[in-house]
DNA sequence: CTGTATTCTGACCGAATGTTCAAGTTTTGC
DNA sequence: GCAAAACTTGAACATTCGGTCAGAATACAG
């Protein structure tokens, strides 16, 4: 138990605030995903976090506060982790990585997932204003992207926008309907292979829709 | 104003009843699809529909039985709406015509699209219960119609399962995010035109991924 | 060791909200 | 018309929940 073998002192200065705070919001983003944004209180967060109520206070002034924490920190991580569409690999894989990434991203992180779904059904206002600031310009470079490889023959021409929405829509249904998923598929937990056969499905679909793939 | 030319002497029985119900019913399902579940107040629902807070109670013990009869009424119209698949018309018309009506539906009442959304992301038990008991039977039934097509020969064999799962995910979509989809269409509002567009890309992309549709 | 900054926390508060109730009014069946 | 049933409604209640605060405890710098 009582280990402190090397106290390296460099960055010891709000060590302790660091630490709270990514309990809070790992635990916040947890019973929010599984309680609902409006139901979770904030008594739930400070019993599964093993603090005080008014200790989250602390940290966060107000539910919307920690909340909207929680939203960027789970934006911040996507954003981070999505590979940017590289012009000279081509249509086939880049598509196919990026339905990739994204059904990995749903399966490996559900919570995170759900919780962005709620906040975007909710028409929550920090997270539209996010997607205005971040989404659509990073849209229509992509855009550009796909218009060079049709150009070059690569890939037949394709509503973009609705190229991407659809493609949002399926790989997030996995995690965020994952109760009515479980019900059509008749499992009690979705495994990796059920991941894995959306992932081939719509894989295929996407690419026969963009003429990169032959029926 | 006083008018009361026939008093059809027949169902008369408990008229105001199911008047009063159907207004309940109708403001109450804009609410939560405006407000969300949760943060919906009987007070709201009361003041829209320009009833005392106590009327609505009256007709509806709690709030939650309310919202279950808000979502049967919802179930109820789409079994009544939903066409069933008929063999001998084929793949071709059946799928098309199935995506077509999806996403009237979500068009035409986004309302209802959005309060069943929100009841299966935060996985009400009722609604769950409600797919168990129709759905699962449903799409075993759509199935076996499937693989008979897939015998004659007139479409590939996929995964029927995620098949309409990802339908379901596309077509719904417009309606449950459609704040989302408003800010990456750059649209203040959706017209029928961008649901046309939709529907287009989504029949030609099941089409051709049931191998109906040649690239 | 000492003073300062940071963190912790129990107790409390006010507002909101679902629900009840009892006393009224209207409608209905006869 | 009349009694019973159905409907209406203002007021009140109990509970829950987000948020505050003051003072105790702890960490830290010099």
């Amino acid at each position: 138990m009582s280990e402190s073998p090397k106290r390296s002192k460099n960055q010891l200065k709000t060590h302790i605030r660091a630490q709270n705070q990514a309990l809070i919001l790992e635990t916040a983003e947890r019973i929010f995903a599984r309680q609902g944004l409006a139901k979770t209180t904030t008594q739930m967060i400070a019993d599964e976090a093993g603090l005080p109520k008014a200790n989250i206070h602390y940290y966060y002034r107000s539910k919307k506060d920690l909340l909207e924490a929680v939203l960027e920190r789970i934006l911040q991580s996507w954003l981070d982790s999505v590979s940017q569409f590289s012009e000279e690999l081509g249509p086939r894989h880049n598509l196919t990585r990026y339905i990739s990434e994204k059904l990995d991203q749903s399966r490996l992180n559900p919570s995170a997932s759900k919780v962005f779904a709620m906040a975007l059904i909710g028409e929550e206002p920090f997270v539209l204003e996010f997607l205005r600031r971040f989404f659509v310009d990073e849209l229509q470079k992509e855009k550009q992207t796909l218009d060079r490889w049709v150009e070059q023959g690569l890939m037949k021409p394709v509503p973009v926008e609705h190229l991407f929405i659809t493609i949002w829509a399926m790989t997030q249904t996995y995690a965020d309907f994952d109760g009515q998923v479980k019900v059509l598929l008749q499992k009690e937990q979705l495994e990796e292979s059920d991941f894995n056969d959306a992932k081939e499905f719509i894989t295929k679909m996407i690419l026969l829709s963009c003429g990169i793939e032959e029926a």
